[in-house]
DNA sequence: AGTAATCCCTGGCAGC
DNA sequence: TGCTGCCAGGGATTAC
């Protein structure tokens, strides 16, 4: 489940790796994920292409080319990484005794492995994606206006937009639970399950909330909230619960500091009540019942 | 229109 | 041991 720290420490891993590298070919083994154009006109356009520039927004990646713009969501399980030709493949898939996060540093092409890019240098990308929730689509810049999933997407967290008056007019006249609004990529981008808990904790809110109900005090306190949590995220290297991995396969450093996330069962780290989880709009939540009340 | 439910997909795991 | 069924969840789509 990349979120943003995760999708922004792959950015910044690629932004050393293949910036200014030039595609020789490219391989799309899965065409599910390969929303547009079709995948063989996609494998087509990028050959001899070179990365001009690595961009994120929300937890999307916007690579851009001499000629195109390639936007990718890596869904719930997708792993972008730099494969060195001066490296030897490890292998050993194996699970993390902590995370029981599926590991490989550099990886050979595998049934999951379904994007190649293969640089005229010799080394490659590989996009490995298990849960195939991934989504690639690439689109010409005088095309990019159609590209809706990333023009509908709402306030960018580490950017000058991200602005309290900004964020207080997004609860205006909206009648659902605060966990189901922080889900919501037109309300703030980037946010997923992960960080929506993290961030509900720390402002001590309750996930079924209704925003109606919530003062600007506590809408303050969210404010905040996502950026702090969110600035964590990116400081440890993101967080690895499952599948995601850096751009040269490194796990990330963040679950051993959540509060909640993940943590049923265990102990509050502010008021040492258990913590627990409920499901909310078919998402499972994480709270202290104690820190974040219900009124 | 705004919100809620359904579906996609695979590996890991519990239960038998 | 090996099978079955369930669960995780982002976002597009469908339903209300």
């Amino acid at each position: 489940m990349p979120e943003l720290p995760e999708v922004e420490t792959i950015r910044r891993g690629l932004v050393k790796r293949v910036l200014n590298k030039t595609i020789e070919r490219v391989e799309v083994r899965c065409k599910r994920i390969i929303l547009r154009p079709r995948p063989v006109e996609l494998e087509r356009a990028l050959a001899h292409q070179s990365i001009k520039e690595i961009g994120r927004r929300g937890k999307f990646l916007l690579f851009e080319t001499n000629d195109y713009k390639l936007l990718i969501h890596l869904g719930m399980t997708g792993q972008l990484t730099f494969w060195d030709k001066t490296q030897k493949d490890d292998n050993d898939f194996f699970v993390h005794p902590l995370t029981g996060l599926q590991k490989a540093r550099q990886h050979a092409v595998d049934k999951h492995t379904h994007v190649s890019f293969y640089f005229t240098d010799g080394n490659a990308l590989h996009y490995r994606d298990i849960r195939q929730f991934g989504k690639w689509r690439l689109y010409r810049p005088d095309e990019f206006e159609q590209a809706k999933e990333f023009w509908q997407l709402g306030l960018e967290p580490f950017s000058p937009d991200y602005t309290w008056k900004k964020f207080l007019m997004q609860f205006d006249g909206r009648k659902l639970k605060i966990k189901s609004l922080l889900l919501d990529q037109s309300f703030v981008a980037g946010v997923g399950n992960i960080y929506a808990d993290e961030a509900l904790f720390e402002a001590g809110i309750h996930p079924e909330r209704l925003v109606g109900s919530l003062k600007d005090e506590e809408k303050r306190k969210l404010f905040r909230a996502i950026s702090r949590v969110l600035r964590r995220g990116l400081k440890y290297g993101g967080t690895s619960f499952q599948n995601y991995l850096n751009a040269t396969g490194e796990a990330g450093r963040n679950q051993e500091r959540l509060k909640v996330y993940g943590r049923e069962g265990e102990k509050c780290r502010r008021c040492k009540d258990a913590i627990i989880r409920i499901i909310v709009s078919q998402r499972s939540s994480h709270l202290c019942p104690k820190c974040q009340s219900r009124r």
